[in-house]
DNA sequence: AGGTGGTTTAACCGTGTGGTTGAAATGGTT
DNA sequence: AACCATTTCAACCACACGGTTAAACCACCT
């Protein structure tokens, strides 16, 4: 088994043996150099290369580098969203919900820096894949999503907000700072000292601010 | 005039009548097709179609795609922060200057989408390229941002809040929004209207969580 | 006119690229 | 052993890439 096409997800659900470990040798490596150089920066040799294989091995797997790429991105997709399910359960309150979520986020980006860079990257020169990719891996978050600020809201524990602005809100302050942190540290001309305090207090940092920035009115 | 070298800063300050409208030109073009294909997606022959060029044209003013990149960071980077300025005079108020802040943001990704993308992006793979210019695009940005920080914090408008705090804070719900949006979109499942609402509620909404988020415990 | 020097061009070059091919291993099955 | 599908590989290919070159162009000056 491994020709060209079928694979039902990205990730094979545990290939019977250690069956196709070359294939998974193959996307690691791709992965990490995508991720690295960047889709049009990467190069099938460099790949080979660090996936310790020729380079029609590539080939053979995945046809084509376009092809290649897109396994690697649907892969990266998956392995974000995937963090971010356990902070979704219902019985969770929202206090820590969004301690969980923003945990989840900066974990991740602790273990793949480059992650969210190259998601984003990707995204703009791929619109189209995002939208397949997302209903593929996390077909039901808005529900689930929706769900907890519904309840929140009724709750009075937060003020009224879209689920959009809520989502952009969470996103962008959990997210921006890992790709864009070189840019605001330069900017703020923070040193390495001033830099690492902020690395270490921004999880309790980031929720505060947030459930600051909700909490209703009257308080 | 017009070898490789010198030029003072990127965008040459009013050359004397219309000589350097070529090298002007292939800057703009290299600009445009740099942004959109990213560095190492576009190709010099692209980019002297685009300015309507011979491709030795390039060369001829800027020596090597490298330093044709470089160029065209600087300026893009130039382009961003010089909307700021305005918004940093000490006599601004601290909400409007916070609204001046968020509403300068939006209107440039509004006219550039891709401009911070891209930076960033570059920014990935140049990490020394940022520290450089930012020294010489924008040299006292941390003593204007920080007294206008120190000032609202002593006026008891905000709680205490780090420079970098407040940098990361205010540049991540901006410059996020722009560069993930359609991340967020399709996550959240919005069509749309719903997004378009979103957008163009945005400004006073962005605002409004800002000062929500900083205003003192007392409240 | 003819020279001068900045500018523009077509033609060319070496190299690195993604991709192909055909044959050699490998291992299971009979 | 013989057979067969699967896996691996070295060698190769066409071409697009960034970059170079040498000649042509074009004001402008004397």
């Amino acid at each position: 088994m491994a020709l060209h096409d079928a694979k039902p997800t990205v990730t094979d659900l545990a290939p019977p043996d250690g069956i196709d470990e070359a294939e998974a040798n193959i996307l690691d490596a791709a992965h990490r150099v995508f991720l690295r150089q960047g889709t049009d920066g990467a190069r099938m040799q460099e790949i080979a290369d660090e996936a310790g294989v020729n380079k029609s091995m590539l080939h053979y797997y995945f046809r084509s580098k376009e092809r290649l790429a897109e396994a690697v991105f649907m892969r990266a997709v998956g392995e974000t969203f995937r963090r971010f399910e356990p902070a979704m359960q219902p019985e969770v309150p929202f206090r820590d919900f969004v301690r969980d979520l923003v945990a989840a986020d900066l974990a991740m980006m602790d273990d793949h820096p480059y992650l969210v860079g190259y998601i984003i990257s990707e995204l703009h020169h791929h619109p189209e894949r995002w939208r397949q990719t997302i209903a593929l891996e996390f077909p039901d978050g808005r529900a689930a999503m929706q769900a907890k600020l519904d309840a929140a809201i009724a709750a009075g524990e937060i003020r009224p907000i879209t689920l959009l602005e809520f989502t952009t809100f969470l996103v962008s302050l959990t997210f921006f700072p890992t790709i864009g942190g070189g840019l605001v540290r330069a900017y703020a001309g923070a040193d390495k000292e001033e830099w690492d305090a902020f690395l270490a207090r921004r999880e309790t940092h980031f929720v505060d601010l947030c459930l600051h920035a909700l909490r209703p009115a009257e308080a």
